[in-house]
DNA sequence: GCCTCCTGTCATCGT
DNA sequence: ATACGATGACAGGAG
């Protein structure tokens, strides 16, 4: 039995045209402002699966300073999460539930919309079936909730009630159909969007948890953000019962299975204090819009919800003030400070997830999601970098802000060069500075951003919009589909072997992850901003983390080849992990030599992991555009129509080995699903004959009956007949009034309705002659 | 090792 | 001419 993991991340783009002209107004005020504060909110919903419809059972605002709080996710207060725990165990021992988190954040200009789906599916569940529901389906679930709030701008519409994913539906066909009859530009690039496949086998907690860990280890190398945690998970991976026990998800074994005391986070009892200040300030930062649509969406959760008259408690829960829900966290804290409380939780989770950094989230990745065995393992490293989340949303300041707050990136204007300057945001994200401060400037140990660039503040909104338009639309590759169980960055790396590469990416051995410097780097904003890295530096990475299965690397960075520098460094990777291999290789050629674990060197290992990933997620042709960078995935590349997918064509730069490999996959995915159908109907017919078949034989039975019954019939007329003719003759006397031998006459029966006695053998000749002659009346006694 | 079934893929043809 | 679907044939994996 495998229980999937599966986390997908998606930010809807800001609409040009509807940007407000003052710098800084809230265009989604989803969550409340005051005082230019905004808290995230948690949308927890939870869908059966399978099931006819979701419900939300609660809802929660992050109201606590992550900074103040620590890395470790030392606070916790979200309400809401406790009722939604007990009944994803519920249902989940009842056949498996899908949890589905949204966080929403408003930043400035930009509104981010987060989605988790937390997907325990029972055994009985296919693979390819929940990859459905947490695929395409989720994808469109947020385009029709967006298109359904009308755009942007549009607050308390965000959420319409009822608009719930409904699992039960056609997961991609439907759904998108749908969306585009909303008239919501359905352009999968336009939507940061990655999400994580994580396979967990069941019955290994252990195995389970460390391959949670090996996930946020990989997703942090890709995301270039939360290298500490994933340097931690890294060691998850490969087998650290404390990064193994931090992701089980498992209702039981999260129960059982150990989790490693926060308190060994050293300063983690040092910001109690703080964190009490944080809270209370938070707390009375709370604004009063949020409470209220957050109470209006409890009530109707609780309308919705018949399970929450049983967890009337649990609603108790959900619905104490913050301050209440916060001190019980704070409690909660404390137990886990003193090593009592050994559980973890989906809460937990989230209390991590809302323990990062603002900015983060613009560049989520799993490796951002600290699992709390790598964060807390990673306190050390990052405990300098302790962020308010609070006071990260309160500075504005955006995925753009955070963008060109990278080092040795400068904003310019200048017309000519936007071109190239949208680019080098993420050319440049994976700047590698030992220093903390380097690494993040104009951060300090409080807040995340909190001095922001002055050159940043004298932009208007439409400046910072602008190039959103052009980097933010594209889909940014948060993470990587390579998370599988059993993944090992590390062994990853080897398969591209870049004794060059100066990636920074945890992946690479000679970067290990327990680097503080390489770990510090990852906190640079700009990396977790856009989740990417440049080109030359990633590439590698991206070979395993392309865009197939939904995530989208940048168009512009893999496709855009005519620009001088990325392009140029992402045909120098791509010749140098591929050679002069192409993907236009016969069934009977070495097909391997383009997979990159044939490289020479490779061990029989990682090919056989890699043929286990493939087996298990990857299709060949999924590879195969993960490794040409091509910027859709397969599904999209199959099921679109043929104008938008020429239209696609043509509206990306790509190269000839692109177009050609997106041909084929389409062709060979059209092929695959008419092969499906062909047998499908094939079968259908050869069962249509066989019914046929069958029809034929019962008939054939039946008259088999039939002819018997009229044979036995005939046989009773027959000797009713001759019963009837003996009786006649018996009574029948000649001339002489002798009995009349029937053996020498016969009675036959003339037009007239008159009974003739005729010898027999002149019966016989009157018949051929037609001349009854010798007849003679019956004389009748 | 062989067989069967399933699936993906290619080639080919017709629309 | 091109795209696309249908289908036979083949290969490979899994049981």
């Amino acid at each position: 039995m495998r229980r999937w993991l599966l986390l997908r991340f998606s930010r809807l783009p800001a609409v040009p045209g509807t940007v407000p002209a003052a710098e800084g107004t809230p265009l989604c005020p989803v969550l409340g402002t005051r005082d230019g504060r905004r808290a995230p909110r948690f949308i927890v919903s939870l869908l059966r699966v399978p099931g006819r419809c979701g419900r939300r059972v609660g809802s929660a605002r992050v109201t606590q300073a992550a900074g103040a709080r620590g890395p470790a996710g030392a606070g916790r207060g979200v309400p809401g999460l406790a009722a939604a725990m007990k009944h994803l165990k519920r249902w989940w021992s009842a056949g498996g539930g899908l949890l589905h988190l949204t966080l929403l954040l408003s930043l400035a200009g930009l509104r981010v919309d987060l989605d988790l789906y937390l997907l325990l599916p029972p055994p009985t569940l296919l693979r390819d079936e929940l990859l459905l529901l947490g695929g395409p389906a989720s994808s469109a679930y947020a385009l029709n909730r967006f298109s359904a709030s009308g755009g942007w701008g549009r607050a308390g519409q965000l959420h319409p009630k009822g608009r719930e994913l409904d699992p039960a539906a056609p997961p991609e066909g439907q759904l998108l159909r749908e969306v585009r009859a909303l008239g919501v530009p359905f352009i999968p690039r336009t939507r940061v969007d990655a999400w994580l496949v994580h396979s967990v086998a069941a019955g290994s907690a252990d195995e389970a948890h460390g391959l949670l860990g090996a996930a946020a280890a990989s997703s942090a190398g890709g995301a270039g953000t939360s290298v500490d945690g994933g340097s931690q998970a890294v060691q998850g991976g490969g087998g650290d019962p404390r990064a193994a026990q931090s992701g089980s998800l498992d209702a039981e074994e999260e129960e059982k299975a150990p989790v490693e005391p926060t308190a060994q986070v050293p300063d983690a009892g040092g910001c109690a204090s703080e964190e009490n200040e944080v809270l209370r300030e938070k707390h009375e930062a709370v604004d009063h819009s949020s409470q209220r649509e957050e109470n209006e969406e409890r009530v109707s959760a609780q309308k919705e919800n018949s399970l929450q008259q049983n967890n009337e408690d649990e609603n108790k829960v959900a619905e104490k003030p913050d301050w209440e829900a916060e001190k019980n966290t704070e409690s909660r804290n404390e137990r886990h400070l003193n090593g009592t409380d050994t559980s973890f939780s989906l809460e937990d989770l989230f209390q991590l997830l809302s323990s990062q950094p603002e900015n983060s989230l613009e560049g989520v990745s799993l490796g951002d999601i600290p699992l709390p065995g790598s964060i807390s393992d990673g306190m050390n490293s990052s405990a300098h970098h302790h962020v308010n989340f609070s006071q990260a949303i309160s500075q504005d300041v955006n995925l753009h802000e955070a963008i060109l707050l990278c080092p040795n990136n400068t904003f310019r204007r200048n017309p000519v060069t936007r071109t190239s300057q949208s680019q080098e945001p993420f050319l440049q994200l994976n700047s590698h500075t030992t220093n903390p401060e380097q690494t993040l400037p104009g951060t300090n140990s409080t807040g995340f951003l909190s001095p922001v660039d002055n050159r940043m503040r004298n932009l208007t909104s439409q400046d910072l919009l602008y190039d959103l338009d052009v980097n933010i639309f594209d889909e940014i590759n948060l993470m990587s589909l390579g998370t599988e169980d059993d993944f090992d960055p590390i062994n990853v790396s080897q398969l591209f072997d870049e004794p060059d590469s100066d990636s920074g990416l945890s992946l690479d051995s000679s970067h290990n992850s327990t680097s503080v410097t390489k770990s510090n780097s990852s906190h640079c904003v700009c990396e977790g901003a856009t989740g990417y890295c440049t080109d030359h530096e990633s590439s590698s990475h991206h070979d395993l983390e392309g865009a197939v299965g939904g995530n989208y690397p940048e168009p512009n960075k893999f496709c855009h080849m005519d620009h001088s520098d990325s392009g140029f460094h992402g045909d120098l990777t791509f010749q140098h992990v591929f050679h002069n291999h192409t993907y236009h290789l016969q069934p009977s050629a070495p097909e391997s030599t383009s997979e990159p674990f044939s490289l020479p060197g490779r061990s029989q290992k990682i090919r056989s992991r890699y043929l286990e990933d493939t087996d298990r997620n990857l299709s060949r042709d999924e590879w195969r555009a993960k490794a040409l960078h091509i910027p859709f995935s397969v599904d999209e590349i199959v099921g679109m129509p043929v104008d938008s997918f020429n239209s696609m064509l043509s509206r990306y730069y790509l190269t000839d080995l692109q177009v050609s490999l997106i041909r084929d996959i389409r062709r060979r995915g059209k092929n695959k699903v008419a092969a499906q159908n062909c047998r499908k109907r094939k079968l259908d017919i050869i069962l249509n004959l066989e019914n046929d078949v069958c029809n034929l034989q019962a008939k054939k039975e039946t008259l088999k009956r039939e002819r018997a019954q009229c044979n036995k019939a005939i046989n009773i007329m027959k000797q009713k007949l001759h019963d009837l003719y003996h009786d006649v003759f018996s009574r029948l006397r000649d001339e002489e009034g002798r009995p009349v031998n029937p053996n020498h006459y016969a009675l036959q029966c003339t037009h007239d309705g008159s009974v003739l006695l005729v010898p027999k053998e002149l019966g016989a000749s009157s018949h051929k002659k037609g001349n009854p002659k010798g007849k003679e009346k019956v004389r009748r006694n």
